[in-house]
DNA sequence: TCTGGGGTCCTAGGACCC
DNA sequence: TCTGGGGTCCTAGGACCC
């Protein structure tokens, strides 16, 4: 059976979630920004046409945001990541066969459904999720995940289209791939545009005319899998669900900058729960564990960077002992004197706990109560909010913490932030 | 003052084994 | 003097994704 991929994106996706609770926000520029305020990762289409860039940083563009009246917002995770969630389980509704590839976007597996018009079941999608959730997606539907890509993209550009392409047996597929630029092809990135470029290729058209010997010598097999996928062979698999991860990593830049071992203790407790807390959802334990440590590239200061790695005599996902192992290796690579930018934790190594190698020599500790209290603090943070239980060596104050000066409530996941709706007297 | 965070896959080359 | 062939595993580095 012939593969039919539908890709659902959401569109501009975080700038849509904010705007669901503001809906004053239609119509205006708005942009989101990264962690700590820091560079712009979401554009609403009115910023994108003032020609705002993604991953500007946002001090750069401050004066010309607020001459054209953009609105800015820090980014609200809980937020999108609730949001994410609700738009995923409408779309599930319409096939069993979903692929959540990003937290905007799914790939859904059509084949086995009896869809008599692709167009008509996209545009049901489309008004169901809105309806549903407010958020405004669209719809591309290809023989392969590449072009299903495309169909998206080039559905979003087109206000002609109204948010669906269906690129199944289309006839000007060539003129559509022509009018796609090489560096928007999934899979070809900057360094490969650059590449292409100089020899010629330009379009997603001249990439699928392009020799599979020739990319496959240049871009490896993966190139020649983007290749045939243009041409409407399949190559990238279908995955209904995500393979474990085989490195989990927790690191934020601080909200300013850092030098007391306390605070830089303090911060990497808390990466290390928080990588600990993904760790165990994907029920899986750790043997080895990575401490980084850094400064600012983008200062003129002394700058300073170390790594310092361990393996745990036992793999486990118990955040104490994990915490405890971290502190030895940041007293290993702390250096006095810096104004420290980073801290990140890396857990690698890794293995389902349920196939757990024991070491004869090691006496295992707390039993079963470990594992316990590990469930007991996961599912009451599940149900009340991240870091309702939380470690005493993540701090209290947590001074290093990101800034997120324009952090808009937690509509959907807080009692106490829950919007207000205000009837008339 | 101010520049995100978290992942995956592939290849080449070296070490090592029989 | 002459210096095989085939394989695995690991790592670093480079590309990519959202």
């Amino acid at each position: 059976m012939k593969p039919i991929v539908g890709l659902v994106d959401c569109n501009n996706f975080y700038v849509s979630c904010e705007r669901v609770f503001n809906p004053a926000l239609e119509g205006k520029p708005v942009v989101v920004l990264s962690n700590n305020d820091g560079c712009i990762i979401a554009r609403s289409n009115e910023a994108k046409a003032l020609g705002i860039k993604m991953g500007e940083p946002a001090f750069k563009v401050e004066k010309f945001l607020e001459k054209h009246n953009v609105r800015v917002f820090s980014s609200n995770y809980s937020l999108y990541a609730d949001m994410s969630q609700r738009v995923m389980e409408t779309l599930a509704l319409f096939t069993p066969d979903i692929e959540v590839y990003s937290i905007d976007e799914a790939f859904l597996s059509l084949e086995r459904m009896p869809i008599r018009s692709f167009p008509h079941f996209a545009g049901h999608i489309q008004t169901t999720v809105k309806k549903w959730t407010g958020i405004p997606v669209t719809v591309g539907i290809a023989p392969t995940k590449t072009l299903a890509k495309i169909a998206n993209e080039t559905a979003k550009k087109n206000p002609a289209y109204k948010g669906v392409l269906n690129l199944i047996d289309h006839p000007d597929i060539d003129r559509i791939l022509g009018a796609i630029d090489v560096s928007d092809v999934w899979g070809v990135g900057r360094q490969y545009t650059k590449f292409l470029r100089r020899h010629g290729i330009c379009t997603a058209l001249d990439l699928k005319n392009a020799s599979c010997d020739w990319i496959k010598k240049y871009m490896t097999i993966v190139g020649v899998r983007t290749v045939l996928e243009l041409r409407g062979i399949s190559c990238i698999e279908f995955e209904d669900a995500p393979p474990p991860k085989k490195g989990i990593c927790a690191s934020r830049s601080f909200g300013k900058k850092i030098d007391s071992p306390a605070d830089l203790k303090e911060a990497l407790a808390s990466y290390v729960a928080r990588a600990a807390e993904k760790l165990r959802a994907q029920r899986s334990v750790a043997s080895c564990l990575q401490v980084y440590l850094t400064t600012s590239p983008f200062r003129e200061d002394a700058q300073y960077y170390n790594v310092a790695t361990t393996f745990l005599p036992v793999a486990t996902s118990y955040t104490p002992e994990l915490i405890r192992y971290a502190f030895r290796m940041l007293e290993k690579i702390y250096k006095p004197g810096y104004k420290y930018h980073k801290i990140a934790v890396m857990l690698t190594e890794i293995k389902p706990q349920d196939c757990l190698q024991r070491d004869m020599f090691v006496a295992e500790e707390g039993g079963g109560n470990r594992q316990r209290l590990m469930e007991t603090v996961d599912t009451v943070n599940a149900r009340w909010g991240r870091d309702t239980l939380s470690y005493a060596a993540g701090g209290v104050q947590q001074s290093w913490k990101m800034r997120r000066a324009k952090l808009t409530p937690r509509f959907t996941t807080q009692w106490h932030e829950l919007p207000v709706v205000r009837a008339s007297v």
